[in-house]
DNA sequence: GCTATAATTCGATGTGTGGCGAAATATAGG
DNA sequence: CCTATATTTCGCCACACATCGAATTATAGC
C-alpha cells in the first residue's frame, strides 16, 4: 500500500511525468532535464529524488554527472505496471512529443546554439546557468 | 495529460484508494463509505467528488441516498487502465481485505449491533452519527 | 407543511508540496 | 591545493489539500 501510494504521488505531478517520459529511450543527467523542464537545479533534483524513492527511476553517478534512467524491468511488478500505465497513456501526448523534440535539440546543439535558442524561444535569458556549461554529451 | 493527472492525483490518497477498492463488487452509498473509513460525511463526500471528477467512479441518486460505483468499462481507456493498475496492485493488500470484512459487517448488522462493535473496536463512541440511522440496506 | 435524515457546500485549520535561491558537497582539471 | 561545475541539501514561501464542524439542500414520511 505504501509502495503504491509513493508511486501514485510521484506520478501526480506534471513535471515529474515529463521527466519520466523523457527517460523512455535514453538516460539523462540532471542538467539535461533542467534544460528540458526549464526548472531550477534544486527543483529537478527534488523531483528526481521523489521518482527514485518510488522506484520509478534508477540513478548512476559518472564523474560530475548523475544519470537517471528507467529501472530494469522485472525488478518490481508494481513499478512495472505503473510504468506501463504511464507510457501507455501519455506516449502520444502532444506535450510529451514536444519535449522529445526539444530534448533532441538540447542533446545535439552546442551550448552556444542552445543558448541562442533559449533566448529566442522565451524572449529572455536562460535560467540559472542552464546549458551554458559544456554538457556531458560532448 | 490533464485527465491523467486528475486520475493520478485521485489515486494519491489512501482513503480514496480504500473507497475505490471497496466498490469492486458492489455499489455503496456515502454513509456506508463513511462507516468503513471512519471519516466525517463532508470528507467522504469530497473524496468521492475527486474520484468522480477523475472518472474513476459513477454516482446515482436514489431517494435520499447517493450510490457510487465503478464506471462501465470501455467508457474511457485511460480510466480502464488505471483501474486495472489499482486492482491488480492492491486487491491482495491486507488493509483492503480488512476493509472488505468490516464492510460485510457494516452491510449486514443492524444499527444496534454495529454501534456495539464500533464501541468495542475503538474504545470510544462512533463518530458523528455513523451507522446510527437505519441504513439504505434495510 | 414539518421533521428527520443523506449528502453537499462552505469556512477554518493544520499539513504537505512545488518552487526558488543560497549554502554545502563532490569531482574534474589545472 | 584552488577553481569551476554538477548535484544535493537547506530554509523559505506560496499554494494545494485532507479534515472537521456548521450551514445548506434534497428527499422521505408523517
Amino acid at each position: 500500500m505504501q509502495q503504491f501510494l509513493d508511486i501514485a504521488r510521484a506520478l501526480a505531478d506534471e513535471n515529474r511525468l515529463r521527466a519520466l517520459l523523457a527517460l523512455k529511450d535514453r538516460e539523462l543527467c540532471v542538467c539535461q532535464i533542467m534544460a528540458m523542464l526549464c526548472l531550477a537545479p534544486s527543483t529537478v533534483s527534488k523531483h528526481m529524488t521523489v521518482l527514485k524513492q518510488a522506484g520509478l527511476v534508477d540513478s548512476v553517478k559518472r564523474g560530475r554527472w548523475v544519470y537517471y534512467r528507467l529501472p530494469d524491468r522485472a525488478t518490481n511488478p508494481d513499478v512495472a505496471r505503473a510504468l506501463e500505465w504511464v507510457f501507455g497513456s501519455l506516449q502520444e501526448e502532444a506535450r510529451i512529443k514536444d519535449d522529445a523534440n526539444r530534448l533532441c535539440c538540447i542533446l545535439c546543439m552546442t551550448p552556444e546554439e542552445l543558448f541562442k535558442k533559449l533566448v529566442m524561444d522565451e524572449g529572455q535569458g536562460p535560467r540559472t546557468g542552464v546549458a551554458l556549461a559544456p554538457g556531458p554529451g560532448e
